[in-house]
Order: structure tokens, then sequence, then C-alpha cells
DNA sequence: CTTCTCACG
DNA sequence: ACGTACGTGAGAAGG
């Protein structure tokens, strides 16, 4: 199923994404409803206790809310930054910042964020109630070439962004619950079930794959060990089975950030936040540099993707797709730093989107090939869900495991979680 | 039309 | 002195 080049691929992919625009997906619509109707009246609560500091605001005007927690109620703002306009921000992470200095004497804050939480999921409800009459399905486009990077996007509505909370057992936030509804909405037609298959770690292993790093080739072949907590042994010297927590953390923040290229800075904001304690960006630099010492080829690969962006003026995934990266030869040297950043992150993020186009294609012609009724739903950039009559569904688990593990051979075998079940929800 | 905010991988 | 992690879409506000 290898490609060429991704036109080919592309050519090849069209018919299945036309397939699954067309046939869209099931919502549920009752429990829709009834979860828009707890979001309302949630909303006319935490309105009223807002309006008991100051009536008539508009919640969503960022300006109306700057002003009144910073200038009429005084609050000490948690940061010199300021908006455009001269104002204190008052996007979610300042008023978390606020919440915590002010407890129990700003109600207000808290109430803020709720407010915008249940805003942005009654944004959600209104537009998974745009059922198409005829089909009584759900449909999205799927743009195919909707990136820079070769990743589809999705639109009118957006299903790439349904929020997928991670929750604990025995929570207690009322809106934590409710948010994590709505992948419960998806539900398969009738006589079927949701397959739901994701790639394992797939940036990492392309980093790999791109690095050749003989520590990470090691660590993906032995398929069951956590690869951060790997990383965080040979960081901080130690055996597996002593590695904390935070340790994984850290070791997490610092896979993430080389398929990002992040800076000391960044690495030192997210020390900060892991440990709770203050971090220098000389302390992340430190760890960076031990880590890149220890990890030279990846440090090498990640240079080599610069230098052929650089020399070329584009970057290009393993199976050849291109992005044009003018920014390396702008005269600003911020514009530049975000040309590196570029060079390094497109070919790893393009490379998964041709892993996971191309499994796309192989899966519809094995369902094709074996007269199978199994359809592809839904996208999401490294998982697609297919829904599945029931009694397809042991021979398709076999199908889609075989197909998106083997669809290309790398260095590293590829690997996918995949789960059956009656919602979106319960197969992610 | 731009900015801000917020949802996803 | 500046900004500081990649890729998206969408709605509200404000001009």
């Amino acid at each position: 199923m290898e490609f060429n080049n991704t036109l080919e691929l592309e050519h090849n992919l069209l018919p299945v994404v036309l397939q699954m625009e067309l046939f869209g997906v099931q919502i549920d619509e009752p429990i829709l409803k009834s979860l828009e109707q707890q979001l309302k009246l949630l909303r006319q609560n935490v309105y009223d206790n807002i309006s008991i500091y100051s009536n008539e605001i508009n919640i969503n005007s960022g300006e109306q809310l700057s002003k009144l927690l910073f200038e009429e109620l005084q609050i000490e703002p948690q940061t010199n930054k300021k908006t455009k306009k001269g104002l204190y921000p008052v996007d979610k992470n300042h008023l978390e910042s606020l919440k915590g200095k002010h407890q129990g004497k700003h109600q207000i804050v808290a109430e803020i964020l709720k407010y915008r939480k249940i805003e942005s999921l009654l944004k959600f409800c209104s537009k998974l109630n745009n059922i198409n009459p005829i089909t009584k399905r759900l449909h999205t486009n799927f743009n195919q070439n909707g990136t820079a990077t070769g990743r589809f996007s999705s639109s009118k509505p957006n299903l790439q962004n349904i929020p997928n909370p991670t929750i604990k057992e025995d929570t207690t936030d009322e809106l934590l619950i409710l948010e994590s509804q709505f992948r419960k909405l998806f539900i398969p037609a009738k006589g079927c079930c949701f397959i739901g298959a994701d790639y394992s770690q797939i940036e990492l292993r392309i980093t790999a794959e791109y690095s050749q790093d003989p520590f990470l080739l090691k660590a993906y072949s032995q398929n069951n060990t956590d690869i951060h907590i790997l990383t965080a042994s040979e960081i901080f010297k130690l055996p597996v089975s002593q590695v904390t927590d935070e340790q994984r953390k850290i070791a997490k923040s610092i896979n993430f950030g080389l398929i990002y290229g992040k800076t000391e800075f960044g690495l030192a904001e997210d020390l900060s936040r892991i440990t709770d304690k203050p971090h220098t960006k000389e302390d992340a630099l430190a760890i960076m540099t031990d880590y890149f010492n220890r990890f030279d080829k990846v440090k090498q690969c990640l240079d080599g993707l610069i230098s052929f962006a650089d020399k070329y003026g584009y970057s290009q995934t393993l199976w050849g797709r291109k992005r044009p990266i003018p920014e390396l030869a702008s005269n600003e040297l911020r514009i530049r730093e975000k040309g590196k950043r570029l060079a390094m992150n497109s070919p790893i993020q393009g490379s998964a989107a041709d892993i996971i186009k191309m499994a796309m294609i192989a899966c519809k012609n094995a369902v094709k090939n074996k007269n199978l009724k199994s359809r592809l739903v839904l996208q999401v950039h490294d998982e697609l869900l297919f829904e599945v009559p029931k009694n397809e569904v042991e021979i398709m688990k076999q199908l889609i495991r075989e197909e998106m593990e083997s669809v290309v051979s790398l260095s590293v075998p590829l690997k996918i979680d995949l789960k059956v079940g009656r919602n979106w929800r319960e197969v992610h």
C-alpha cells in the first residue's frame, strides 16, 4: 500500500473521504436535548451568582471582564502581560492562578470559569444539532488538504474537536461529568458497534525512524514498555522501577518537546508546573543538554531537518509531502526561530498524516475485498472510528489491526490501541 | 476584519 | 529587547 508520492495517495484517498462525508454519523438526539437543558439551567444559576458582583455585565466580553476584575474589584493580577488594549488578560490560565491566590475572597473568578465552560459546551450542543433531515445523521466536511502539514481539517461542523476529558472514577465535578457526555452522543446505527483504533505514539515512532537513535529503536521494539518511563530512567540514571511519577512527567514533556521544537523557556515553565517549584531556563537547558548528549542521534536528526529545509526552502515527509518554509529566510530572528520549529515538526506531523491516510485506503480496500459492510465514519488525526455490523466485529478487529499496523514498514513497529463499544466515548 | 478564547490531536 | 511548542475551526465581541 505504500505510495511513492503524496499526489497518488491523495488521489486514492478521495473516494474514502467522500464516503465518510456522505455516510455521516448518528447522534443520540434525546440525550443531546437533555444535556442541553441541564447546561442551560446551570448557566442561569452561574449567571445569577455573578450578578451579585455586577449586573448587566456581558461575561463573554473580555474587555468588560478585565475592567470588572482588575479595576472595579481590584483583584491583583498574576502577570505583567497586557492585551493590545492595555488590559490584563482574562484567559483561563490567568484566571486559574487568581483563583488559587484569592480563595474564598473572590468566588467570582471560579464562577466566571464555570460560565465560560458552560458556554463552550453549549456551543458543542448547537453544532451537534445540525442533523441532516434526509439521512438523519450528522455530516462534516473533511478537508483533505486542509492543513500545512498534510493532516485533515474538519469543518461545518468540526468533529475533530469534540471534548474528550480525562476523568477520575470518583469525580464529583458536575461540569466535568457533563463534558464527558459529548462523545457518548456519537452512536452506531441499529445492529452495529463502533470500533475505535488509534496509533500509539506515532509521532515519537516517526522520530525514531528519522533519527535511527539506538535507544528509541530499542525502546519501541520491546513493545510493552512505557517510553516516558524509559526516557526518564536514562535522563535521571535510575532503574526503570525507581522512576517517580514526577520524573516520568518531565520525560514526557521533553519527548513531546522534541516534536514541537520546545525551547528551554518552555521546558522551564513545564518543570515549574510539574514540580510546583520555580525553575529557571538554565535548569531546563541543563536537562536538555544532558538529553541531547545522551541521545545525540536525535539532536543530529533535528539539526538535519533544519538544514534540509534551509537548503531546499521546504520540509519533506518520509513519503515526500512538502511544506514550504519561507520563515527560514526571514530577516527577523523570531521568524527564523519559528521556521526552525516548523522544519522539525512538519516532517514528523506530516509523516504521521501520510501513514493514517494510507491506512484509511488500505482498510477500505480490505473491507471491499471481503465483501463486508463496515464503514469508516470519522478520522481524528491518529484515530479511526468504524461503524461495524455486530456479525463483523471479530473479523473487523483483526482486519483493522492488520491494515493499520502493517500499512508501512518502519524500523520500529507501529502499534494501535483498539476498542469495541456502543458509543465513541467507550472506544477511546 | 481582527482579536480573544477554547475545544481537539 | 523580544518571544518563547506544532497543527487546526468556531463563536463572540468590538471596530
